[in-house]
DNA sequence: CGGTCTCATGAAACCGGTTTCAACCGTAAC
DNA sequence: GTTACGGTTGAAACCGGTTTCATGAGACCG
C-alpha cells in the first residue's frame, strides 16, 4: 500500500521546474527566487514528497548512519550504552542502527553485511573476530569499544586496573582471605583485563594465587549459576569478586535466598555502578565506569571528519565503597 | 580509507565484458557460460568487489533489511525478542536494524527515518505514538508487537489475561486479603492489559477493588523503588503481582534485604518466566510467554509477501506456580 | 542447405537523487 | 549603448547496481 512514493522528477514536473532546482529546494544549498521557492515547497507539501535514502546516500555516497555492535544486550550496561551512543550521534544527524550478535556463528557475515549501510562502526570488545574487524575497518571507519585495538584501529575503554585496587581492599583492609572471582577471561576482553588487575593484585599483596575463575557469563542468571558453584560447598569463599554488577546482583540474590548474611558470610562485589548497586541492601560495593562517556566519545570519534590519531583512549573509574564488601553504614 | 571500493563496471572493464554480465555472475540469476563466468569470478576474488548496497537498494527497490523498535532494552525480555526477530530475519535473508528509542522526544523522527532504511518495520506497544505508526505504515509494511494495533495494521500479542487466573489463584487457592499491584498502565499496552486482567479478577472474586497500583516502570531497579513503597509501610500487602519478572525479582531482592520471608511474610508473583526466574530462591511463580515465537511469528508477517489479513494474533501464555507465591516445593 | 529455435551477451534505460557546467536573465558600470 | 557581472535556472552527467530488449552465434531440424 501507499507504495507510491512521489519522486524527485514528479515534484519538478508538476511545479514546472527542473529536477535540479527541486533538489535545491528541498535541501536548500543554492539560493532559489522566493516565488519558485515557494511554488515548489507547496507542491512538495501538496504530494507529500520525501527524498529517498536510496537515492541520496547513492549521490552522496554516504549513509548518514553508523552502526553500534554488541555481543548480545541484557542489561543495564548495553541500555546505558545505546543511550549515550545515540544522544552524540543526533548532534551529527547521524542515525543509529544497532547490531545484537547474539554470539551466533553468522555474526561476521551479518556485520559485513551491516557495514555497508553505515558510515562508520563501533564494536564492542568480544563480539567479532579481529580478522572480521579488519575487513571492516578496510572499508569504514571503526572504533572499538571497550577492548584494546589493533594497530589500525582507535579504541576507548574504561580503566579495568581499579579492581586491583578493590582487590586490594578486600585482601588487606579487610582481611578476607579465599577470594572467588565470577566471569569468563578470553571470554571478553574487559573480563580478561578484570582477572588480570585480580591475579596482580593478590602477587602484589603476597598472597598464593587465587583458585580458577568460575566461568560463567555476564548475565544476571550466571551469576545464580555461579552460587551453586560457589555457596554450597564447605570451603566456600568469604569474598566474591564479580566481573559485573550483573552476575553480583544475582550472586547476592541467590545468597540471600540461601538464608546466607552478606557480608558478614560472604562479601561481594561488581563492577559498573548501576543504579540497582545503590538500591539494593546490603548496598553493592563496586567500581564505577563512565559507561555513557565512553559510549559519547566512541561516537565522536566516529563522526569526526578529520583523522584522529588512532590512540587507544581510556576513561577513569572509580572504586565505589558500600556495605556488600564489608564497610560500614547500612547493612 | 581504503575508500576505493571497486565498482561493477570496473570489474567489467578489467574482465573485458559488460556490465550487465558482471552482475548476472555477480547474482547468479542468468546462466553465463562457465569460461566467461570463471573468468568474471576470477577478477571479483583478485579485487574484492563487492556490490554496495546503495545500488542494489535503489534499482532492486528493497533494503534486504526489517526494523525493529524497541521502547528500550534492558533486560532478557528484549534479548530474547531480538534473538527471536533475527533468527527468522536470517531465514528470508533479512538483515535486523534495531532502533531502542529510549523513551526520548525525538523518538518519532527517528523512527521515520528508519522507516526509508528498511523494507518492514515491527514495532513494539507503548514506543511510538499512534500517529506515528500510521505514518510509517503508510510507507512500509508494519506489525506491532506486544500490544494491539490500529485498524490497518497486524499485530502479534501474547495473552495477558491469564494475569487473571494468576490473580484468582493468589486471591482464593491461598486467601491473600491484600494484593498489590507493581508497573504503570497506560505505560505500554501489555502492562495495561494485565492491570485490567488484575482488576477483572478482584471483581469476579467479588473482593473490593485493589488499591492504585505502584506506577514505576519495567526494569529491576523500579522493582527496588517499588519496594520502598511498599515494603517499609505499616499495611504492608501479603501478595504483590509484579507487571513482569524484572520488578518482581527487584522486589524479591529487596524483600529479602530487608530479613523479609518471601512467601511467608510476603509473596511475589511476576510475569515472563526469564531464566532467572526458575533459579532464584524461592523460585518465582510466573506466567510464561513464548517470547521467541511471538518475534518470530512477527517476522514471519514482515517478510511474508502475500497480503496477511492484517489480523490480532494473540500467543498462548500459561502460569507457572512456584514456591514465591506460596505453593509448595522448595522454599 | 536453409530456416527456426535457444542461449549467451551487450547496449541502453532505469532506479532517485546530487552536482557541475553553461546559458540566461537583469542590472550596474563605463 | 555596450560590456561586465552577480544571481537563477536547466541540461546533463553521475552515483552503482539491475533488467529489458535486441542481436548474434550456434545447434537442431526438416
Amino acid at each position: 500500500m501507499g507504495n507510491s512514493r512521489v519522486t524527485l522528477r514528479r515534484v519538478a514536473e508538476i511545479a514546472g521546474v527542473s529536477p535540479a532546482t527541486v533538489s535545491r529546494v528541498s535541501r536548500g544549498t543554492t539560493p532559489v527566487s522566493p516565488e519558485v521557492r515557494d511554488r515548489v515547497l507547496r507542491v512538495i507539501e501538496e504530494h507529500g514528497y520525501k527524498p529517498s535514502h536510496f537515492g541520496r546516500a547513492l549521490a552522496e555516497r554516504r549513509h548518514g548512519a553508523l552502526g553500534l555492535v554488541f555481543p548480545g544486550l541484557s542489561g543495564p550496561y548495553f541500555s546505558e550504552l545505546i543511550q549515550g551512543f545515540e544522544a552524540e550521534a543526533l548532534e551529527t544527524g547521524d542515525s543509529v542502527l544497532v547490531l545484537a550478535s547474539h554470539s551466533r556463528a553468522d555474526t561476521d557475515a551479518t556485520v559485513l553485511d551491516l557495514a555497508d549501510r553505515v558510515d562508520g562502526m563501533a564494536i564492542h570488545g568480544g563480539t567479532v573476530s579481529i580478522d572480521t574487524i579488519a575487513k571492516v575497518a578496510a572499508q569504514i571507519r571503526v572504533v572499538v569499544m571497550a577492548s584494546e585495538a589493533g594497530p589500525a584501529q582507535a579504541s576507548v575503554s574504561a580503566a579495568n586496573d581499579t579492581v586491583k585496587d578493590l582487590t586490594r581492599h578486600l585482601l588487606v583492609d579487610h582481611g578476607y582471605r579465599r577470594l572467588a572471582f565470577v566471569g569468563t577471561p578470553d571470554g571478553s576482553p574487559d573480563v580478561t583485563a578484570r582477572w588480570q588487575a585480580f591475579l596482580a593484585a593478590h602477587k602484589t599483596a603476597r598472597r598464593k594465587p587465587p583458585a580458577e575463575p568460575i566461568r560463567v557469563g555476564l548475565q544476571q542468571s550466571d551469576g545464580a549459576i555461579a552460587a551453586e558453584q560457589l555457596l554450597d560447598r564447605d570451603d566456600r569463599p568469604d569474598a566474591v569478586v564479580c566481573a559485573n554488577d550483573e552476575t553480583a546482583l544475582g550472586l547476592l540474590l541467590s545468597a540471600l535466598g540461601r538464608g546466607l548474611r552478606v557480608p558478614q558470610d560472604v562479601a561481594i562485589t561488581g563492577f559498573d555502578d548501576m543504579p540497582m548497586a545503590a538500591l539494593v541492601r546490603p548496598a553493592l560495593t563496586t567500581i564505577r565506569q563512565p559507561i555513557r562517556e565512553l559510549a559519547a566519545t566512541t561516537a565522536r570519534l566516529l563522526a569526526d571528519p578529520l583523522d584522529q590519531p588512532a590512540g587507544d583512549i581510556v576513561l577513569p573509574t572509580e572504586l565505589v565503597l558500600r556495605s556488600s564488601c564489608g564497610c560500614g553504614g547500612v547493612p
